[in-house]
DNA sequence: AGAGGAATAT
DNA sequence: CATATTCCTC
């Protein structure tokens, strides 16, 4: 909002409420600055004041009592482009102000610079972070700099030297600090450790232990856990929400249905698509454009195509022995529903270097008996009754003209930017299983008036009747998510190839030992054939009929139909995919070492 | 004393 | 957001 006359200014700050910053010129008509900044003198409202000439001591007494920063005219693109950070973090900026008071006492007459010094290292530090985040060094700003400065940092009191230690001692540990601990690799070591030890014995100290990480601490762990359940909470609440808004109606649903996802299925699924995704990038790694660089680019092993039944052995039986797992409001015991989603894509089964994270967390896998209950006697992850999720699964990645961005959801930045790659590529976005903003569909049932706004090819937001939401801006859509570009695709595929230096080829440190121990083959008996997915039921009767079970659709509306998406997979049926690799079918012994590891540590818990 | 877990800080 | 730390209970 902007005004001409300061008084009008002043007026609205009393009314209101919710004013953040102010940008004000300090030659003011018709009114006095002082009275002005009196105005707000007890708002907390970021000033800052844009002064065609700025006299120091006039500056510094004004940053002393309202403003947060000067401006000198003319105003350059950058000022404004960092002026976001006076707005941000109010808390922070609110105990700056007390610490700088405290210092007030004792260099009373160099406070305004001392302000400017703290402020420049709340911006150093968000650089810091902000760099370590991209990857690369932001130029830092300037207009801060003064001779004052470099003055001011040679005095060095005791509280300095203190401040200094302080530091020293947070840089050696990690406060603050993007330091990617759970690595792909510790993460599937996580999961399996909550799939194994199950929802109620999954503590930070017995992960750990079957994790057995020396350079993992049992905190790290338990705020790991911490995170990841609620995340496990956070699907739990948003299904529902998918469900509603999505355009599939094939599925009817008992009324009192809930999403029983716990902390250990939801680990098996994200293991085993993993699994999936991994098998499936090796199949396309050696079928397709990325053929040639076969030789020198070391593929993920996998025993895929054969369970490892570990029924006999004696750690894993105790182990495995646990009470069977209940399972609320099935809908179907032999629902078709694959438990894996392949992502939808015009011309290629994989699209992205990054697993499947929301993949496989909707399963019905192997429930084939009307009891919901089920006892485990071997590691067959297959063999786990895991509810249907009701959420038609594809819906999750279909793109359509109209997104629709509720209102509880926070855009997540679970994918990263193709030019962060190698650095990321093994890290990260394990815990962010929301799909992005473009995957949400809007709902049917929408009364919200919406409108797409253009600008030229470039969707550029949204505007509806209650509020407007913004497109992932050009930067976000470079980012690995399944729904982005063939372009961006195709940059994904050139910078995998074996020779740019900046770019861990894709593989190398793709292992993942966790594969080693579990042997996945979400097909083993080829029942699974995606096609059929494909293929709409003709009448709910039939679809009822395919799911084995009447749950009453016809006292429900009937929907339309549409079918699922699951297109240009290479192979559609995952167990042909693996056909003709080498080593398809072998199971490493000498890469299971973890495995006799991690079983010893668990008999030694026993 | 030390684990666990929520909350909060960084 | 990812990770570290604190605070409190058991």
């Amino acid at each position: 909002m902007s005004v001409n006359v300061a008084s009008e200014a002043v007026s609205m700050i009393e009314q209101q409420k919710d004013i953040g910053l102010i940008i004000a010129n300090i030659d003011m008509a018709h009114i006095d600055s002082h009275s002005f900044l009196n105005a707000l003198l007890h708002k907390e409202i970021s000033l800052i004041l844009i002064s065609p000439a700025i006299n120091t001591k006039e500056a510094s007494d004004l940053l002393t009592k309202t403003a947060c920063f000067f401006l000198k005219k003319p105003i350059s693109e950058n000022d404004i482009n960092n002026m976001w950070q006076h707005v941000v973090s109010k808390k922070s900026q609110a105990l700056e102000k007390i610490s700088i008071a405290e210092q007030q006492e004792k260099v009373t007459d160099n406070s305004a610079l001392n302000k400017i010094e703290a402020f420049r290292e709340t911006i150093k530090r968000q650089e810091t972070r902000q760099s370590s985040l991209l990857g690369k060094q932001r130029p830092f700003i300037n207009i801060f700099t003064t001779p004052e400065t470099y003055q001011k940092r040679k005095i060095i009191t005791n509280d300095e030297t203190e401040k200094k230690r302080e530091e020293e001692r947070k840089l050696e540990s990690n406060i603050g600090r993007r330091c990617y601990i759970w690595t792909h690799e510790r993460h599937l070591r996580f999961l399996a450790a909550i799939f194994i030890l199950g929802d109620k014995k999954c503590r930070p100290k017995a992960i750990l232990k079957i994790m057995n990480d020396p350079n993992l601490s049992h905190r790290q762990v338990s705020s790991h856990l911490q995170k990841y359940k609620s995340q496990v909470q956070r699907i739990n609440d948003i299904l529902p929400k998918y469900e509603c808004r999505s355009r599939d109606k094939t599925c009817v649903y008992p009324p009192d249905y809930k999403y029983p996802f716990n902390v250990s299925d939801l680990a098996k699924n994200l293991i085993q698509s993993n699994t999936l995704w991994h098998s499936l990038r090796k199949k396309k790694s050696s079928s397709s454009s990325i053929s040639e660089c076969n030789a020198t680019v070391e593929t993920p092993k996998f025993h895929l195509g054969g369970k490892l039944d570990l029924s006999n052995h004696s750690d894993f039986c105790n182990i495995l022995n646990k009470p069977s797992m209940k399972v609320h409001s099935v809908p179907s015991a032999t629902s078709k529903n694959p438990s894996f989603i392949i992502p939808p894509s015009t011309n290629s089964g994989l699209r992205s270097n990054n697993p499947p994270l929301l993949s496989g967390i909707p399963s019905s896998v192997g429930a084939s008996s009307s009891s919901f209950e089920t006892s485990m006697n071997q590691l067959d992850l297959d063999s786990i009754h895991i509810p249907d999720s009701y959420v038609p699964q594809s819906d999750l990645f279909n793109i359509e003209d109209g997104y629709f961005l509720p209102d509880e959801m926070d855009q997540m930045d679970w994918v990263l930017p193709v030019e962060n790659y190698s650095h990321h590529a093994n890290n990260m976005s394990q815990m962010d299983w929301s799909p992005s903003t473009e995957n949400h569909v809007l709902p049917e049932t929408n009364t919200n008036q919406m409108a797409r706004v253009s600008s030229g090819e470039n969707p550029v937001g949204i505007v509806s009747s209650e509020a407007s939401y913004e497109i992932i801006p050009e930067t976000h859509t470079n980012q690995m998510d399944w729904s982005f570009s063939e372009e961006c695709f195709r940059l994904l595929e050139d910078t995998t190839q074996v020779g740019s230096d900046n770019v861990v080829p894709f593989g190398a440190n793709d292992d993942v030992p966790i594969d080693d121990l579990i042997s996945f083959d979400p097909d083993v008996n080829g029942e699974y054939d995606l096609d059929a997915y494909s293929i709409p039921h003709a009448t709910m009767e039939d679809h009822d009929q395919s799911l084995g079970v009447n749950l009453g659709s016809t006292s429900q509306q009937p929907y339309m139909m549409e079918s699922y998406g699951y297109h240009n997979v290479e192979a559609a049926n995952p167990r042909e995919a693996m056909e003709g690799v080498d080593g398809f079918d072998d199971i490493d012994l000498e890469s299971m070492v973890w495995v006799d590891e991690m079983m010893s540590n668990i008999a030694h818990d026993i």
